[in-house]
DNA sequence: GATGAATGAGTCTTCATTCAT
DNA sequence: AATGAATGAAGACTCATTCAT
């Protein structure tokens, strides 16, 4: 059986999985859900996946695959659109995902977090994944510093602790209370800080009740 | 049996119950697992609970409660803080609830998210809850704009979804990546936007691909 | 529920398990087969033996000590009988443990042999069992060297296991073959030796093929 | 295809199979593993052999000839040797053929016998292989009566069936504990008896729980 | 009210066998 | 003849829930 067939095959049970594990959530999805879903037998499921476990570690993997592949290249390009500009892209896409396949990205976010918990392999996938997306927004970070679009004392490492946060809350409420447009987050943003003091005062805005932050 | 001993009881499950879900997930965990927990025998567990669902359920808003009476006083305060001070505090004690009671609510939020995907009483309540709080957000942005802290222009409706996604994100990446200071994000949202152009400006920045929301 | 309930319904199950396994195999026989034969639901069962192979190890440990219990004593007595007497009486009572309980121990202890194989914990079980009763068998070969009824110079360790060879090997062609009365093994293995010259001739009977044995 | 390629291809089937039962039992053994071991495709396996059972039964009979092959020779010649001699080297025999092929004839026997209990077929088969093992056996005895090496009095019948319990229980000995050399069985046997009084003597020892046995 | 033994439908997974290529 | 992907009927085991004591 050639390559391409088995990917086929692969990706025909992958894709009855997730509209199984969009419809149910992980758990409550039986493999029976996707053996018919699929169209094939347990035997020939099982011949391509040895596990339930294994086929949402590749279900997960294959989706942070595909976002990745579409938020990369925004990130990458040069000149480097400012930071709501390119927060308003982020949300954009990923919005664009889940209309395009008929997955909802958000949705299926929120069961794979909730998976990690408790899947020591499928939390190492998703640090990876989210560490690394996290070093690119850092290097947007130092960009925009050096380009004067954001403060040059800012920290990258904070910068890009809150944009990953921004982008992730965006799944969130967007999965759970379904009327967030993608653009209404980046503006928002940039509305909330408009008037901000410089962060050098920021930093001394701690109380002590805020645990003191590593320098980076 | 008097309501107080009732009400102990409930707790004592719930208690079980939390730590349980915790470690193993909502759907790993067991009956079994939560009634050695409680110390309870299988009988008396039923006969406060009625199943493993309204368990879930009461344990999700036992917990939002408990998150509510705690975030609520921060944002009835006169003077409100500015945006960044209070972003830092509301982190803060969110990371604090944890610590103080040995139940990770970040991890805690992330296992309710997913169950809500499937459970419409469980999806209801959270909706009440997170709506009612981006209420009050929405409400704060209001008051910065009257103080000049933030634009008087600026929509508190975007502000305040803007303000939840920072949120919602910071418990997103604490649980999963767990580098996260309570404070670095609000630092990092006030470094992010500090050179930011005014809004009405950030408007027409949208491109293309960019869908164009919906003015509340 | 009192110890005696459980042991009650535990050999209850046992005695189930032990039909079907007579009947079909250790391997054939279905966990339901066996919930059907005990006449409880499987829960009940799984509640009693947490799976298959501790139900098999259970069982075939309970049968062990059900003939060890009936040929110790006969191994105890003062005085000793002489061999080919004790050898019928044992090859007998392992024929009338069979007729008594309804349970062919012979066919029972085949089935066992053969999962002991490839089960660790059963194979040291049965190692242990047979070990120790061989002990008692050399012990029976040293009284009858010491009171004349054998020669002085026999091994005990060789008695032993010549004993040992024929009880086991009674078992197994009675269990294939059906048509060997319990005595005529004894009158056989009589019969066989009575003409033999002294064992120091048949000691250099060896020929080069044959292992050099220790001698103990 | 010719038919010495056919015999060919069975052989290395079977050999797999061996391997493959002898380390994991033969319920344990998939078809899978046979199929891995032997090199071949299902389908071609298949086309050898038409079910599991065929294959096992198959498996036995060769092992059985392979056995017989060696034991006839022993008792065909003339002049016999004693018992003693012609038993230390049937167990000789056995343990050697073990040792040349890899394959342990004891543990084999084990597993068949085992299976023997709930297929009908290859039980028929094996109480033929043992019947008229026995029969060679009776003849032997026979011979020694006549010879003068053992009484005239002694029934060939009995004697056969000493012969093999004998024979037999070393194999499960050996097969279970591991610790008898095959010379040892002969010896100990010799020992036993050697001062036994007539056999005449010994079927009035037999007291009251000794089953009479059926006079042939 | 409390107990915890019992229930049994439901879950994941295996594996002997077939058959289109 | 050979291949090996596909089949699907079991099989072992779990667990939310009940109910007799």
């Amino acid at each position: 059986m050639s390559d391409t067939r088995r990917a086929e095959r692969r990706e025909q049970i992958l894709n009855a999985a997730w509209s199984c594990f969009q419809r149910e959530g992980l758990h409550a999805t039986t493999m029976d859900d996707i053996i018919s879903a699929s169209g094939l037998s347990s035997g020939a499921v099982y011949g391509y996946f040895p596990s339930k476990e294994a086929l949402i570690l590749a279900a997960v993997t294959v989706s942070l695959s595909g976002i990745r592949d579409l938020l990369d290249p925004l990130l990458k390009r040069d000149p480097l659109p400012p930071p709501e500009t390119l927060l308003c892209e982020i949300t954009s896409t990923i919005e664009r995902f889940t209309e395009r396949d008929g997955f909802d990205l958000k949705r299926i976010a929120l069961l794979g977090w909730s998976e990690a918990q408790r899947n020591p392999q499928l939390r190492a996938t998703m640090r990876g994944f989210y560490m690394a997306f996290r070093d690119k927004l850092a290097q947007a970070g130092r960009t925009w510093a050096e380009t004067g679009l954001i403060s040059p004392q800012s920290s990258s490492d904070d910068v890009s602790k809150a944009l990953l946060a921004v982008i992730l809350g965006f799944v969130v409420q967007a999965a759970l209370l379904g009327d967030v447009a993608p653009a209404a987050i980046g503006v928002g943003v940039a509305q909330l800080s408009l008037f901000s003091q410089p962060s050098s005062r920021s930093r001394r805005s701690g109380r002590g009740q805020t645990p003191v932050r590593e320098k980076k």
